[in-house]
DNA sequence: GTGCAAACCTGCACCCGATGCAACTTTGCA
DNA sequence: TGCAAAGTTGCATCGGGTGCAGGTTTGCAC
């Protein structure tokens, strides 16, 4: 059992203190990378910057590329709860706008997201750990549509519709850091990607009988 | 230009050593790698296998991710020029579907790929490169996928395809590896892949107008 | 509040991947 | 045969990442 996982009904000084260190310590991060690039910023660095020890910066960040997706393990376990929460009418996908129409809610999440697309865009070595993440969510939203359509998690149709639906959320990537995609047009990239996943399982369905 | 680009009428001695000591680095990694395991087997085991400098391996591929995917650049030349050169009626789907068919039907590459996909399955550490690779491939279908639909290179529906389609690739994967995917459940994989967008496809197509 | 154990932070030594640079060797070609 | 270009190598160096052994802080029972 992890630490801080007692109901959450007040976290501890020590909890507190964790918690600040390593939002210092990500915040510290993203503004160095930000400001000189990531591969010109070196972790001793990050760590003066958020004045901990390197060695920590490592106990909190496993690797200098977790830096930039800090909530990363948060989103993952907020697409599971949810997925699995869901009531007995909604689809995954459903479920998944509904979660996604409540982040672009958010202000200032949404502002940070924005902020570490564009680093990534910046960065080619990042993209790769982007890719990894994108397909950590996707296999729990497969996991999720596999159940809705009544097939195996591993068969096909699942990982299509979620790898088409990850693709749809890929296009809200500003080109232009000054011309940001509003919320609306986000949505509307989900609803796309609804129609097309649905059509694209009522033809599959269609042919298979 | 790139050397060995001489109408490749025929390689020159300089060339030939150069593919061969290419090869010899790439071969004893894999070895190494699928005994050894990637992350305990280090560039100079690699290089002392190969019998070159450990330098040389870097001046060859640039990073020890690299040595799992040798032949990538080649793969990646091989789709663009076959989408470029696709007949007038071909769509880009068909013509992958051919290409994956010429692939499948070469024995030594078939086996070799099957046992890349192993041992990336095997060492999360590679999954990142493997996607990445994957992405831009993605890229490039769907690009030719937009010039078929007559659409923007970066709209919404060309990715869609391309991810699904890929997916789709994704699931020839064998969990054992005794028990590896046949080709014809292979091209059945890309057929279900090409039902499902074309439906997709249409039913976006007829939302919208 | 005292004291103890667990959790956390830190410095140190070390390994390995990766890069720039300056020789040195091999190949291509006149 | 000889010269220039390409390819190979060793060397020095940097930065990410890990294991380990103290030292410090926090939680908690008494």
């Amino acid at each position: 059992m992890e630490a801080g996982a007692k109901s959450a009904g007040e976290p501890t000084l020590r909890e507190r203190k964790k918690r600040r260190t390593r939002a210092a310590i990500a915040e510290a991060a993203l503004e160095l990378f930000w400001e000189h690039g990531f591969q010109e910023t070196t972790i001793r660095e990050v760590a003066e910057a958020a004045d901990v020890a390197p060695r920590t910066v490592w106990s909190y960040f496993p690797t200098k590329e977790d830096l930039v997706f800090p909530d990363h393990a948060e989103l993952r376990e907020q697409l599971e709860r949810r997925l699995a929460e869901r009531a007995e009418g909604a689809t995954a996908i459903d479920t998944l706008r509904e979660w996604i129409a409540e982040l672009l809610a958010d202000e200032r999440g949404y502002d940070a997201k924005i902020r570490q697309l564009q680093l990534i865009e910046r960065e080619p070595a990042l993209r790769g750990h982007e890719r990894l993440r994108q397909a950590e969510l996707e296999d729990i939203l497969a996991a999720a549509v596999a159940v809705d359509l009544d097939v195996a998690p591993d068969a096909l149709v699942p990982h299509m519709v979620a790898a088409a639906t990850t693709a749809a959320l890929d296009r809200l990537r500003p080109p232009d850091p000054a011309d940001r995609a509003s919320r609306d047009e986000a949505l509307a990239l989900v609803d796309d990607a609804m129609t097309f996943v649905g059509a694209g399982v009522r033809g599959l369905q269609h042919r298979r009988r």
